[in-house]
RNA sequence: GGGCAAUUAGCUCAAUGGUAGAGCGCUUCGUUCACAUCGAAGAGGUCACUGGUUCGAUCCCAGUAUUGCCCACCA
């Protein structure tokens, strides 16, 4: 046995003998006998990585997590599975190809057609799928890759059509004209949860508009205003009736406007008064729907305006907005100018432009629309009896069917629900599931598989990636079809994922698993904080202090790694991570080997019959009690305070006192003493190193099989207790 | 505007109703003895502030301050 742990020739040996053990998968463990046939479950699926590219370090802290979880499980006797799989991530994959193909030919996906554009999105998916591959191998992640998915794969398409047209029959997916989120750079729609608010500073005009004043930053909206809107408490607007008509001058001539109260309006805000663009903003599209207003569109899909803007017409916004303030300012209108107003823009997180609202036919899913649960799991919400989205959403938490951990989090989920929106599920871009919906003539099918006959022509929207991953815990197990899988291990044990995602994806999840199973996809959600540099900074290309588990692997080692993102941070806590930190945790497992190497070193068949002495006794009850304690811990998904007791207890009673004390014993002339300081020494670091292996699989498994009598054993399938 | 969290050693963070812990850093000493990727010893903290509950508060409660995050909104 050598001196060092030598890290990188063992990782890479060690994960393949664990690969062709095949214990990574359920049904091999019951076949080899290491899993009883009617052992409970325990089932998670991997939160599919997007193949934009590389796994960075909250992969590798979700990952670690994770592992811990399911090596528990499944060497405490339960049939353990843990699903992987990587994510298409439409929007984001797509804006990465064209970006990189724009940079490297000058092309954009409208100059290489939508097939070849395609294949080359699946090239780049490829790679970085293979890339991922590996990088979780690295982390020594005990998935079952027999049952690999991807959420665009043909299995994951059938089960997204088949979900898809579930609901369009219901009426719950709807085809409408409403105001969406349009980013004019990548030419789509984006839903509300992928907007990004940055602040901006521009102009702020006050502007005379009949007998009011009217604030705007945005005059270049204003060519269609028609309505003039107040609320109905204002003391200073009571002379002005609901439905009042008045002829105003504006930029491009007199108008009639008619006054409209809406308790929208903020009274402390500006004048009080404002006029409405409900084509291009939400808020004034839903008091023009309140109030049966007509609805004008200004700006079209470019960015540019509209005919209607008159001598501006086809000019861009950006360019437009000075020229019509001069102009408001020529015609006396402008009262005021205020430099450096501060206000947020709606920006596409995905790498896009920014936001502008517009009326679009799209596909939405309505969550307030009634239907009911022919068969429902879900308590709460009583089968046959109506229910919504929204409500069924809310149900399965608040019974505490499902448990979101840290708590607090449970908040934050209702008042997400109780904000929400039907949800814009179509968007324009190529990489995704094409909607199952074909056109002819008038005539709309919506179907699994394309219709029988000539000249019907697809819908060429795409679906939001996370319609996909909503399906995640189940289409991975085979829905729609019932098999043995999906039976077996669904609803999943655990959600394991990053507290950033709740809304997009464990939301969506807990829908999408309601309305087409009646159930819910996980009995437990754990979310686990941001990773941060050690000044908690998010680690960012841009600031340069991004540190990459993979490099850190190969310096330091995965277990060290894993470590060092384990401990030192509270459930649902932002991770510190730093080098240094990672440096000290190799050194804890150097000192495990070490201290192996030493109970090894000292080991020999000893005829003697051991004469334990009261204080070798007390060592091993110290450890039963650890392995109590550390049970626990991890059962309340404490792995922080587990992992911290082990290490405290390995290095600074086992390897500094233990040892120490039992070097003279393991020399004694008294065999049946040295028999018992010998066997103490063996037992103790068994135990430890068992309980060590969820934390740090890689040394502990290559120490186990060096360990007397364990030849040819594998630790990871090893029994807990 | 609403909500959530944090505030503990030089730095980054844990824990706990009974005069505080770790990692890194720092000081001193120590390598024939598993490990210098080490060991031993040590310095360093009115646990943000103000009240309250309690025999006792860093911990529970209320308030204040600062910081961070989330949601809504900014016409």
């Amino acid at each position: 046995m050598d001196t060092r742990y030598d890290y990188q020739a063992l990782e890479d040996k060690i994960y393949k003998r664990w690969e062709e053990s095949g214990f990574f998968n359920p049904d091999v463990c019951v076949k080899k006998g290491v899993t009883k046939k009617d052992a409970k479950k325990f089932s998670i699926v991997l939160p599919p990585p997007n193949v934009t590219g590389n796994l960075h370090i909250g992969h590798a802290a979700m990952l670690a997590i994770e592992d811990i979880m399911v090596r528990y499980a499944r060497m405490n006797g339960k049939k353990t599975l843990w699903l992987p799989g990587t994510d298409h991530a439409a929007i984001a994959t797509q804006a990465k190809v064209e970006s990189l193909i724009y940079k490297k030919e000058g092309k954009n996906r409208h100059d290489l057609g939508r097939d070849e554009f395609l294949r080359r999105v699946e090239e780049f998916a490829k790679e970085s799928h293979d890339n991922i591959v590996r990088q979780v191998k690295k982390m020594g992640s005990s998935v079952d890759w027999s049952r690999e998915a991807y959420t665009l794969d043909e299995k994951r398409s059938l089960a997204v059509r088949t979900a898809f047209k579930r609901m369009h029959d219901e009426g719950l997916i709807y085809k409408g004209a409403r105001i969406v989120n349009w980013d004019p750079k990548m030419q789509t729609t984006v839903s509300d949860d992928e907007l990004e608010y940055v602040e901006e500073k521009a102009p702020f005009y006050y502007l005379k508009f009949g007998p009011f004043v009217i604030g705007t930053a945005r005059p270049e909206t204003k060519f269609g205003d028609k309505y003039v809107v107040m609320h109905p408490d204002d003391a200073r607007y009571k002379k002005h009736k609901d439905g009042e008509k008045l002829e105003v001058e504006w930029i491009n001539g007199p108008i009639t406007v008619t006054v409209i109260k809406d308790k929208a309006i903020d009274m402390k805000f500006g004048t009080g008064v404002m006029t409405i663009t409900p084509w291009h903003d939400a808020t004034d599209f839903d008091i023009a729907e309140r109030h049966g207003l007509d609805k004008e569109q200004v700006i079209d899909s470019y960015g540019k305006l509209l005919p209607i803007a008159g001598e501006f017409a086809g000019m861009h916004i950006s360019k437009a907005r000075p020229l019509i303030a001069e102009k408001l300012k020529a015609k006396g209108l402008l009262k005021k100018t205020e430099e450096d107003y501060v206000h947020n823009v709606a920006v596409n997180q995905r790498g896009g432009g920014k936001i502008e609202p517009q009326i679009k036919e799209q596909w939405f899913i309505g969550v307030n629309k009634e239907f009911v649960l022919p068969k429902s799991k879900i308590k709460g919400v009583k089968s046959g009896e109506k229910t919504t989205l929204k409500k069924m959403m809310k149900a399965a938490v608040k019974g505490n069917q499902i448990k979101i951990l840290p708590k607090r989090f449970e908040k934050v989920y209702f008042h997400w629900i109780d904000n929400l929106r039907d949800w814009c599920i179509s968007r324009q871009i190529w990489y995704g599931h094409r909607i199952p919906v074909w056109y002819k003539g008038g005539k709309t099918y919506c179907g699994i598989n394309p219709p029988k006959g000539e000249g019907w022509i697809q819908d060429s929207d795409t679906l939001d990636t996370w319609f996909s991953s909503g399906l995640w815990t189940f289409s991975t197990l085979g829905w729609p079809k019932e098999t043995k899988d999906f039976l077996e291990f669904h609803p999943t044990s655990v959600l394991e994922t990053g507290y950033d995602i709740l809304f997009f994806w464990v939301a969506r999840m807990i829908l999408m698993s309601g309305y087409l199973l009646c159930d819910i996809p996980f009995e437990k959600v754990y979310l686990h904080g941001l990773v941060r540099d050690a000044q908690g900074r998010k680690m960012s290309k841009s600031l340069g202090n991004t540190i990459d588990p993979l490099e850190m692997s190969e310096k330091y080692g995965a277990d060290a790694v894993r470590l060092s993102l384990i401990i030192g941070s509270a459930p649902g806590n932002d991770i510190k991570i730093s080098e240094d930190k990672i440096r000290g945790y190799r050194n804890f497992a150097t000192k495990v080997w070490n201290a192996s190497r030493f109970a090894l070193l000292n080991y020999s068949e000893i005829k003697a019959k051991p004469q334990f002495t009261a204080d070798d006794k007390k060592r091993l009850a110290e450890v039963s009690a650890l392995k109590k304690k550390v049970s626990e811990h991890i059962e309340k998904f404490d792995f922080n305070r587990a992992g911290d007791e082990l290490y405290h207890y390995f290095w600074d009673v086992f390897a500094d006192k233990v040892i120490e004390l039992l070097k003279i014993r393991l020399n004694s002339d008294n065999l049946r003493d040295r028999a018992a300081a010998q066997e103490t020494l063996i037992k103790m670091l068994k135990e430890q190193i068992k309980m060590l292996h969820p934390f740090m699989p890689f040394v502990t498994e290559e120490i186990w099989g060096l360990l007397p009598g364990n030849k040819g054993k594998l630790l990871m399938v090893e029994k807990w207790t």
